[in-house]
DNA sequence: TCCATATTTCTACAATCCTTGAAATGTTGA
DNA sequence: TCAACATTTCAAGGATTGTAGAAATATGGA
């Protein structure tokens, strides 16, 4: 990821209601949730919500796509992972330190391919 | 980690010299770098480091601490740490989509306590 | 075609952030 | 005590960002 992007990103992040819209879009899944379903949750107005949504998809960490006349907005899990491992690898430049305790997150989340099954 | 620290922290590193100096600091190690130094590295004036200093000190993302007459700051490896688990945890609520790609960074930069040696 | 729905775009304004240079603070050594 | 050094604080200005409401765009159905 180059330093641009991860710099959208992280200015992307750093405001409430956008945090508060990854969240809502991660947990939501693959289906997504449409502009006004996302507005409603959020407790923002219409015009607020897409001027915050316009703002996570440039910095890639959404995406969008129209349903007849809904926008559907999902998580971007390519963008986020791809934060995560810039601010691991490039900003903290692998120190264990850092990664050791993202190491047990990531442990206990991501199961090993053959024993994905519970 | 709190919502409010995490919101801090991206914002800190939002900012591209912000951003290179916790690079810097994170490579420098325990060791860390006067405020000067810092200041040179990153090419910019000594009032405009320490305004970021502060900013990410703030944010709970590096530590000072005085040394004679110079001001010495270090990365916050517990606050990194801690950020990086927030974006896993918390934010991506430990998708494996999006953890997965961490994990494998991890496991490359922190190698297990019992075979530390090479 | 016309209307209702869903969303975005536009405009204006307030708030926050970044930069700059000057002045202030704290530290050391003569 | 005084001068030099390292850094921070302050004040001012410009730039960017967030918010609100009105107007515009796109879609689907009567």
């Amino acid at each position: 990821m180059e330093e641009g992007r991860a710099l959208m990103s992280f200015a992307a992040l750093s405001q409430e209601t956008r945090l508060h819209i990854v969240r809502m879009l991660v947990v939501a899944g693959p289906d997504g949730m449409a502009a006004g379903a996302v507005a409603e949750k959020a407790g923002v107005s219409p015009s607020n919500v897409s001027f915050h949504l316009k703002e996570l998809e440039r910095a890639g960490l959404i995406n969008q796509q129209r349903e007849s006349r809904s926008i559907i907005y999902t998580a971007n899990y390519e963008g986020l992972g791809a934060l995560i491992r810039f601010l691991m690898e490039d900003c903290c430049a692998g120190h264990p330190e850092i990664c050791a305790p993202a190491a047990e997150v990531a442990a206990c989340c991501a199961p090993s391919p053959e024993e994905s099954l519970q």
